[in-house]
DNA sequence: GCAAAGTGGGGTAATTTGGGAT
DNA sequence: AATGTCCAAATTACCCCACTTT
């Protein structure tokens, strides 16, 4: 059974990641969460996550074309817990739309 | 924990699963589940599993507003969240490896 | 049965939030 | 106008150990 790795490049900043990358207060950037400068997600307690994406995009990381990824020889076998993540994901983000995911992908 | 992939079903997340996606400890997942915030299932254990449904529900909110909607005939544009929460999922269960994600979404 | 990993309960420090004043 | 600081309340993180699952 495949299990989720410890995610090394968080999907989702706290608060104080954000602050520490844009060097400012913690303060400033619930600021910049309320007036719409950045756009959250809202916890169930009201605390605030930061799409890495958004982040990284003001951050101007990543707009860069980068090298292709190692490619390894061996193809990858996905396990049934990913599969079934996986179709989840597509039911519930994209309409059950396996294309839109691809063209996802491959955008990104 | 194995189960059927069939998508009719709902995909169940564990407490550390859905403690990665928010960004939380997983002790703030159980915390969510005892006030109510969370309706997870109960193992006859007492353990906690959570329906993916309602998580990637949860994911959305704060992020209603899409920078811009230009087409709805057009070609479908995945949200900020949606890609966010897709690209998590590539990194955690296949690896990051994209080809892997799209290999599998094709042969289901 | 045994070992390793995950989970739940509790207690205590650290973080986050919001408001207001600088 | 935008940011950093102080304050108090709420929320979360990290520590323990016992139990469950694999």
């Amino acid at each position: 059974m495949s299990e989720p790795n410890e995610p090394e490049q968080p999907t989702l900043y706290t608060p104080s990641e954000v602050a520490q990358f844009f060097r400012v207060d913690p303060k400033t950037v619930t600021r910049w969460a309320r007036t719409g400068t950045l756009n959250p997600i809202t916890l169930p307690s009201g605390h605030r996550r930061y799409p890495a994406t958004e982040i990284h995009e003001l951050l101007k990381i990543g707009n860069a074309k980068e090298p292709a990824a190692p490619r390894p020889e061996a193809e990858f076998v996905p396990g049934l817990r990913a599969l079934a993540v996986l179709q989840s994901i597509v039911r519930d983000y994209f309409d059950g739309d396996v294309d839109a995911v691809v063209n996802a992908l491959r955008r990104s």
